[in-house]
DNA sequence: GATCGATGCGTATGAGATACGCTATTAAGC
DNA sequence: GCTTAATAGCGTATCTCATACGCATCGATC
């Protein structure tokens, strides 16, 4: 959460994302929409890359001019900000459940499956950005669960927010071509010529075995999240 | 963990990170130095931002011609690799300890302090990127501090990497003006008008208090996830 | 001192974002 | 129907950047 800019107040370049922008009634009908626009740049974005959405790339696209894109966007980076939100449109995915534990389990499941379907998005999540009404909206969602299953609420804020900074940071070595680049990295550590530099991680992949918790990292440590935070609420209660 | 490209093998272009290069006798001695170029841009990114990182404005701080960069880094995007990397050269600063759950702690907080003294390094470490020599040295530190005091080295790797992925996802809200802007949204869903679109986190927003959680959430997750690490541990002895 | 191999760097090129201003289009009011 | 105001579409120009190319320069080696 970083400067919000609702309406024109605060930074005010950000009024676009919780703005509600007023339907004209005069003038010519938009055959753009921003909600196009944004679309279309994340389409972009996942099946060539954030660095090939460029504002003539899009355009094209679109069949506009490049200039008509900014009667819509302010800029380049509103439009990611923008794309960014647009990702956490939509209910959140989390299977039903009669504990809270398994709600976070299955919140974080979906943090992680969001930015394996969007890898570009992961620099952005990191960034200085501001929060989005759709990310609030996910919060708020998640947050809804945890207290239908009887959560308080503020411990329910607490707990959302430790298993998605937890989500957020492991989800990186689960994009792309991870897996190979980790067993490659191994290998490298395995050769003599560094085993000296790097003695403990040398030992480490020395002795790695297929069943080790390395292998799937993600949930060996989202579980241990979870036990941690059931650990410190069940003391309290 | 990424492409790798030690020497010519793999990615090609990122050999540069693992790459020994050899003194050349003959020729013109080099004033710049891919070290001196490396950090003025760290200098410069620090004080006004990756995106002021440009190869003109470093040349001219550098005192020399754009081109000459060249001749010492690929390109852009390696140098921004290589800025990445040479963060973590030099040693882990991890306060003494003689339980491992205090080293995990101190190396939590180490990397907190690293993204917080350097911002534009977040979006960096969580897009894609091959892990360079110095980042595998404070791995390999951290994991010698942990077999130190007596964890078995396959755990230790495990437990450096989850607590690893919390510090990273959890410390962006901790850069910058990030406080302020909390608060902000906080009073922003105390708004009666925005109570009904996010009733659960309004009803959060309305009873927070001082002392709470959410207040310093690095440490409280932070100690959480190790909680939950040495319940596994212990639970496995 | 001649040579070779590396560095320093000016210039040119091309991509990209975007300010400006003109034109086209439509609803509202007459 | 005609005028007018408001807005969308967009071509052109400009500015910033990264970087390919090639020449000039410099020093250690021979």
């Amino acid at each position: 959460m970083l400067p919000l800019g609702r309406g024109e107040s605060g930074q005010g370049e950000y009024g676009l994302l919780w703005g509600d922008r007023p339907r004209p009634g005069r003038g010519r009908p938009s055959g753009l929409t921003r909600e196009r626009i944004v679309a279309e740049a994340v389409a972009i974005a996942d099946a060539e890359g954030l660095q090939k959405v460029s504002m003539k790339h899009l355009a094209d696209r679109l069949g506009s001019g490049v200039m008509s894109l900014y009667r819509h966007v302010p800029g380049k980076d509103e439009l990611v900000i923008l794309m960014y939100d647009s990702l956490m449109a939509g209910p959140v995915t989390v299977p039903e459940a009669d504990h809270w534990r398994d709600v976070l389990i299955g919140w974080g499941r979906s943090v992680r499956d969001l930015f394996q379907a969007h890898p570009w998005a992961l620099p952005v999540a990191t960034g200085d950005r501001p929060m989005g009404p759709h990310e609030a909206g996910w919060v708020d969602q998640i947050l809804g669960r945890l207290t239908a299953v009887g959560m308080p609420p503020a411990t329910g804020l607490i707990a959302v927010l430790t298993v998605d900074c937890f989500a957020l940071g492991a989800v990186r070595p689960e994009i792309g071509g991870s897996a190979e680049s980790t067993a490659d990295f191994f290998r490298f550590l395995a050769d003599p010529a560094n085993t000296g530099r790097f003695p403990h991680l040398a030992r480490v992949a020395a002795d790695i075995r297929p069943d080790d918790p390395v292998e799937d990292h993600f949930e060996f440590g989202l579980h241990r999240v979870v036990d941690g935070l059931q650990q410190y609420i069940e003391a309290r209660q």
